[in-house]
DNA sequence: CGCTTTCTTGAGACGTATCAAGAGTTGTGG
DNA sequence: CCACAACTCTTGATACGTCTCAAGAAAGCG
């Protein structure tokens, strides 16, 4: 499976200089791959995990299961992300994991994955950045649903997911994959589905986007970031051009 | 200064075993401490750190500075905690730190950590932790503030800051220091102030617990753990008896 | 002792949740 | 291939909770 680890090379890479021993590195990992539908779960809150999760295509979720039964959302993973990296020191799962569409993951046990960063510190310090990167995206979605309106909110959100499809180079022309329902946008915004329904409409009409049949189409970039009070810094990646649209 | 460097052992000590030598080395870095008053700023979004932060005494918060001057307080941070750990890997902070009351601070140089860390790998994997626990409470914050009625919001925030103090070693009897304003209450999770207010009032008429004079006192624990839908698992602590309350 | 800030309480407006029903879509089995 | 079931999306009407605005009380500070 070589494009596997070329696809963690790859994010690691956007920011963090990778030597060529620290690839060697990762292409002598085991990647053990395995193909979800939509909506298997593969990761349960209370699991204690054993193997790292790396995202080798489709989009993939983290989710908080409440007393009450809800569901929230936590954050969203893309090709070549690491979604539970936070899972390498943690002796029992706070939250759970499942496929959005259709998504491959490769699993790497914990134990290569420490010997890794033993011979090839940098790789470890890669792997730490990744993490410190997700912890920057959660704390964004605390500001993002504790204090924008639901337009801005739902607009921020498209935001970061296109800019980072980008990054990935998930983006072609003005459209990405984004296969997530109403139902789950409202579980991700903290917003009940109607409401969901109603604000997406709002941004339709705004001609700054169109989400359709699970792809997010971006018509004009600088108002959705306008509307969405979007600025990348805090997702730490390399500079890039801002999508032409 | 003693007691700083003790500090900061004591709360790696909460999750990570660490050998002698480690201590060793934690005791032998530079720390450069200062005292802030109430509100202060020490870090400001945007800066370009060359220090970590160590609370050695006092609450410290982060907070998100946003387009429309709203401010957003994304976590707080007790005696021991390293808040901007965070900042460890980061160009550019995505977000402030600011005193609560008064609190005295230690910085320490990067450039010393990571000597540090490569001589005694285990420091280094506890600062990791250490970051790891940070965003499990930041995903916490996320559920907390989207999905959880204004009632429940409060006492969980309440239960989760009571319980890390326990940890800390930080409460006294049933209480602890707790210097927030109702305003700040209220851009921590996203309330209006009257309503932070009237939700307080509720909190207190319940009997589970009580906030004057910058201290928290839990009445009843129980009740309160209750109301606030709360359950310590995510904060990754070494199992301690529950508060007697 | 006044000045400022924080807290408290009330009344009304507004926005979102809830409830409900229908349309559109997808998948399945007859 | 069609019919039906299940699910997602869409839209409307209503209820409720929270925000906003406002004003007064209490507490901290010079």
């Amino acid at each position: 499976m070589e494009k596997a680890h070329d696809v963690l090379i790859r994010n690691l890479g956007e920011h963090t200089g990778l030597a060529e021993e620290d690839m060697g590195e990762i292409r002598a990992l085991t990647f053990m791959l395995r193909d979800f539908a939509p909506n298997e779960d593969f990761i349960r809150q209370g699991d204690e995990p054993e193997h790292s999760a790396l995202v080798v295509s489709g989009m993939v979720a983290r989710y908080h299961l409440l007393g009450s039964g809800r569901r929230q959302y936590l954050a969203f993973h893309l090709t070549g992300d690491l979604p539970d990296a936070q899972g390498l020191f943690i002796d029992q799962m706070d939250h759970g994991l499942s496929a959005l569409g259709p998504a491959s993951v490769a699993f790497i046990p914990h134990r290569e994955l420490f010997i890794a960063f033993r011979r090839r510190p940098t790789f470890g310090l890669a792997v730490w950045r990744e993490t410190l990167r997700d912890a920057a995206i959660f704390r964004e979605a605390i500001t993002n649903n504790s204090a924008r309106p639901m337009q801005t909110r739902m607009a921020h959100l498209f935001c970061e997911l296109f800019y980072r499809a980008r990054a990935a180079q998930l983006v072609r022309g003005n459209r990405c994959r984004m296969p997530i329902s109403l139902t789950q946008l409202g579980e991700t915004l903290g917003m009940a589905i109607a409401t969901v329904n109603r604000t997406l409409a709002d941004l339709r009409r705004s001609g700054a986007m169109d989400l359709r049949d699970g792809e997010l189409v971006v018509l004009k970039w600088r108002e959705l970031q306008r509307l969405g009070d979007f600025s990348p810094t805090y997702l730490h990646l390399k500079r890039q051009s801002p999508p032409h649209a």
